[in-house]
RNA sequence: GCCCCUGUCGUCUAGCCCGGCCUAGGACAUCGCCCUUUCAAGGCGGCAACACGGGUUCGAAUCCCGUCGGGGGCGCCA
């Protein structure tokens, strides 16, 4: 008995537990459920695993909240927006598993476990060890239920497992992998609760799926295995089962589970360096996808109607962080100059370029320059370093690059000639500049990438930029805002520049 | 060790279910050219893959078997 019939609204879950992080792994299960719940009008629930005490902590909870929403992702229930079938924290959910528990030792499904934990452990090293595999033995399946509770009352601790049948096959469907099969010969008894009275992942998985009337269960592949001790709860208690679909993983470039160690894996340290939220969910989403018509770049919205479930990729996917940059260079440039502003604001005042208040003057040029510097910049967090083309000019630390430019004859004659021609001025402007450059190209012969590039290292030095005629007037009008570092202006530069490189006005003496 | 999943360019993938339209398509990366006063962006082009071995078939990336590789699981973690 399947639970999604067609004429059923879809509901699907996130269940994460507040443990750490949110990954980007377990974002792009989140992403696939979203995006399957939206595009079939179902509803997305939230829901937090916080049974593992020791590791569970409430602020995880809170960051994985803000993660989420920080994504785009929103939830119809949850625990901060409630639902009918709340509490949606399992911690709260307590009373529930211990009655359904009770209800499977009743009838015989479960039985209470004495085994001491250490006796388990060193049972299962053993079958390891001896290459057989490590189930359960089965030692206290046969203990009567009212012994069991004797011995409880006493004050023996006990754990609760499942009874599972000795051979048969379970199978399933799986709705990216096609049918799956697991010989119950191998599979133990598994625990449901734990002898502190705290529910066991398989079990309260199956209770709350059920009992939330979740319709399909999407999640990482590691649970696959899982699935048959879950099927086996359903058909315990005689509930429909829900449709399974297992994502593959999400490995590191070395085919090794994606960790710290190839750079950034939580959301929250794409955000903090300036990624996109939607860049990286059009990018988590091809992980193991990708869009019919091939269009690439992709809006949130787009993905709700393109996305397909059924032709997701089941081979294990490689996190590129190059194709993520790519993919969020490209939405950078679909944001208004407003919103880029907004983004960039946080990174300049970190950087010490800018102030906390912003007069009107400053933020229009601010604008403008950072729609020009954002070109080709893969994340928010790079551009402080563009910045300092404008508010960093030092002539004394020369890159071998920009050093090579200028040493050559024809060079150092441009330079000449425009710390001569510029040595009585005290207005500069891409007018003047324009005029200037006619002037010494006509007397010199100099022309072309001759004659510019020197320039450009003069004014800005450094070997590469934007376009002069984009620059020059940035400089001038920044020079003369108000900013915690003032930018030098043109003259300024040409004259320190020409101290600094020990360049002499054309026509005198050395 | 046992079980399960998986294997198309360096990477993400299309094609596979329903063999011929595949000379295997796209994107990222990379290389080259064009544009440009440099870089970047943009445009154009190049390099580059059906893991291997057997079948089945007139014909196989597509179907079957085996080998090898990769991943996951085998908890009183989730």
């Amino acid at each position: 008995m399947i639970r999604s019939d067609s004429t059923e609204k879809i509901r699907v879950r996130f269940a994460p537990s507040p443990t750490g992080f949110i990954h980007v792994g377990n974002a792009r299960t989140a992403l696939f459920n979203w995006l399957l719940a939206r595009q079939k009008g179902g509803v997305f629930v939230l829901r937090v695993e916080d049974t593992d005490i020791e590791r569970s902590k409430p602020e995880y909870e809170k960051n994985l909240i803000e993660d989420l929403r920080w994504l785009g992702l929103d939830w119809d229930e949850g625990p901060d927006v409630g639902g009918e079938f709340g509490p949606y924290r399992q911690s709260e959910r307590l009373e529930l598993y211990h009655q359904y528990a009770r209800q499977l030792l009743e009838n015989g499904q479960a039985y209470y476990c004495f085994c001491p934990q250490e006796e388990l452990e060193r049972q299962r090293e053993e079958a390891l060890a001896q290459g057989r595999s490590p189930a359960y033995s089965g030692r206290c399946r046969n203990i009567p239920l009212e012994k069991a509770r004797r011995r409880l009352e006493s004050g023996e601790q006990a754990a609760i497992r499942l009874k599972v049948p000795e051979e048969g096959l379970v199978r399933f469907n799986d709705l990216v992998r096609g049918e799956v099969e697991f010989d119950l010969k191998l599979i133990g008894d598994p625990i449901i609760v734990r002898s502190n009275g705290m529910p066991a992942y398989n079990f309260s998985v199956v209770i709350d799926d059920a009992l939330m009337h979740i319709t399909h269960v999407v999640r990482g592949e590691d649970h696959i295995s899982n699935t048959p001790r879950q099927i086996l709860l359903y058909q315990a208690f005689n509930w429909p089962l829900p449709v399974f679909a297992h994502l593959s993983m999400v490995m590191g470039k070395d085919n090794t589970r994606l960790s710290k160690r190839h750079g950034a894996t939580s959301i929250d340290q794409f955000r903090r360096e300036g990624v996109l939220p939607q860049a990286l969910c059009n990018y988590l989403a091809f992980l193991g996808w990708s869009p019919p018509e091939g269009k690439e770049v992709l809006t949130l919205e787009e993905l709700v109607s393109l996305f397909d479930l059924s032709h997701v990729n089941r081979a294990a996917a490689i996190f590129d962080y190059d194709k993520l940059y790519w993919l969020n260079r490209q939405h950078i440039k679909l944001l208004p100059p407003s919103k880029k502003l907004e983004l960039a604001l946080p990174y300049l005042k970190e950087a010490g370029l800018v102030g906390a208040t912003l007069g009107p003057a400053e933020e229009e040029w601010l604008s403008r320059v950072v729609e020009l510097l954002l070109e080709g910049v893969d994340k928010f967090s790079d551009l402080p370093q563009k910045f300092s083309l404008i508010f960093d000019f030092q002539p004394e630390a020369l890159a071998e690059e920009a050093r090579e430019i200028i040493s050559s004859d024809s060079a150092r004659k441009v330079l000449q000639a425009l710390v001569q021609k510029t040595s009585d001025l005290s207005d500069f402007n891409y007018e003047v500049f324009a005029r200037l450059t006619g002037e010494i190209k006509k007397e010199t012969g100099i022309k072309g990438k001759e004659l510019y590039h020197p320039l450009r290292v003069m004014l800005t030095a450094r070997a590469s930029g934007l376009e002069l005629d984009k620059f020059i007037p940035l400089v001038e009008e920044g020079a003369r805002l108000n900013f915690p570092r003032p930018i030098k202006n043109c003259l300024q530069r040409i004259r320190e520049f020409a101290c600094v490189l020990g360049i002499e006005p054309a026509g005198k003496p050395a």
